[in-house]
DNA sequence: GCAAAAGTGTTTCCGATACACCCATGA
DNA sequence: TCATGGGTGTATCGGAAACACTTTTGC
């Protein structure tokens, strides 16, 4: 009998289009579900529970991403599993562990997901444990639970190799300019791109197409509207 | 109360200097402890069993490996959860899993393991429930137990996405020459390279140094042996 | 007319590819 | 002397990088 606890944790990418910054949602978790609100007792975490019995790894992702945060439909890689067997076993950890889990001593071996989305498309709300739920910049990302700050920074990682215009698509609105585009590659990939030779290449590859449209109101030459192609 | 067998399993290439093919190191699992061994009947699988209550993942995927085939210190790199709900349900595991398995009709979440080696320097030998160990050809492989088939052709994308100088230098003898290095590259890749353009890459990586031997006895012109460069 | 971002081409560099002949040895 | 694999160089192509000025708008 050597049975494990399986969780899933999910690191969410927040595009913010109006700060211009990469973010990470992250759960302020209820450590003590009886305390009173303004007595709480906190702690960090990305969005992550144990898998169900007879669950399949990517629908628990999505489930339990939305029963911390009410994200619902958002496309799930998974990256890596973590599975140090004392990774739950810190002291800061052990509160919240008692109030939540029935085997609170036990060990969890859990399996990574990253996701990226618009942050102004998504409007996550504070669920089951989680009693807040925000996005902050990845270079201000507090003390998290368990290993969570291992998973973060292998997920920025993973994002950044794998990034490309499938990712991309989702994260700006249906009409977008260039800069709008490359402002976002600049964000994800945390440097700067050069104007032309970055047209150049999105452009070689054909994913993005005119749409006979100018921006309006701005005080500049107004830019072409852009969308990507389908498929 | 959800806890979840965890397995880990081990595809392990092997580059058969001799043939000059690239292999898959396969058990021949004893289905029934008690059946003679010439009435036998088997079923073939990679190399895999369930982790222990305590035990880290990484020091769980070289145990297990040791226990059914005496390999040992071989460099194992996790590459992806396979974790479908019914992955180990399937008809034809079933006798198996009445025999070597306390819990026989529970789901097993897998997380899979890559490593590639000189196969004439390790000499698998059959032990636990492997009855036979062996080398297939990648091309050859028989059906597998579990989802195991599927875990192998992933690995093999894997192993092409990420061949290096760091994974071939522990593929051939400490002197070798270029000539070897390209055939080695070949078989790993499945494709043809160009002499000319894949020693100058080589070279101008400056991974290997000559040696200032020459190969003796051969009917031809001996070549120079290189050796990969420390570090 | 000024500030602000949009838009646009050319040159250079580098790595990738294609390609064919002479060399040293053992038999 | 012949069969075998070893060893070598050059030209071309294509993508990546560097780089600066003109345009259009709102104010």
């Amino acid at each position: 009998m050597s049975k494990i606890n399986v969780s899933v944790d999910c690191v969410i990418f927040g595009f913010d289009d109006i700060e211009k910054k990469l973010k990470v949602l992250s759960i302020e978790k209820k450590v003590d579900p009886f305390s009173k609100k303004n007595k709480k007792r906190t702690q960090f975490a990305i969005p992550g529970d144990l898998i169900e019995l007879e669950e399949d790894i990517d629908a628990a992702a999505s489930r339990v991403l939305f029963s911390l945060t009410k994200l619902n439909k958002l496309y799930l890689k998974q990256f890596k599993a973590f599975g140090h067997p004392r990774r739950v076993q810190q002291e800061k950890d052990k509160e919240w562990l008692e109030n939540f889990r029935s085997n609170p001593d036990e060990r969890v071996i859990t399996i990574a997901y990253v996701s990226i989305v618009r942050m102004e498309d998504y409007n996550p709300e504070a669920s089951y444990f989680a009693q807040d739920v925000k996005w902050t910049n990845i270079e201000e990302i507090p003390e998290l639970a368990f290993d969570h700050n291992q998973i973060v920074n292998e997920a920025v990682d993973f994002l950044r190799k794998e990034i490309n215009h499938e990712v991309t698509s989702e994260l700006l609105p249906r009409k977008f300019t260039l800069s709008q585009l490359q402002e976002l590659y600049e964000i994800i990939l945390n440097e700067k791109l050069d104007k032309r030779n970055f047209r150049k290449q999105i452009m070689s590859k054909g994913v993005v197409e005119k749409t006979n449209e100018k921006q309006k109101g701005v005080s500049h030459k107004p830019a072409e509207l852009y969308k990507f192609n389908q498929q």
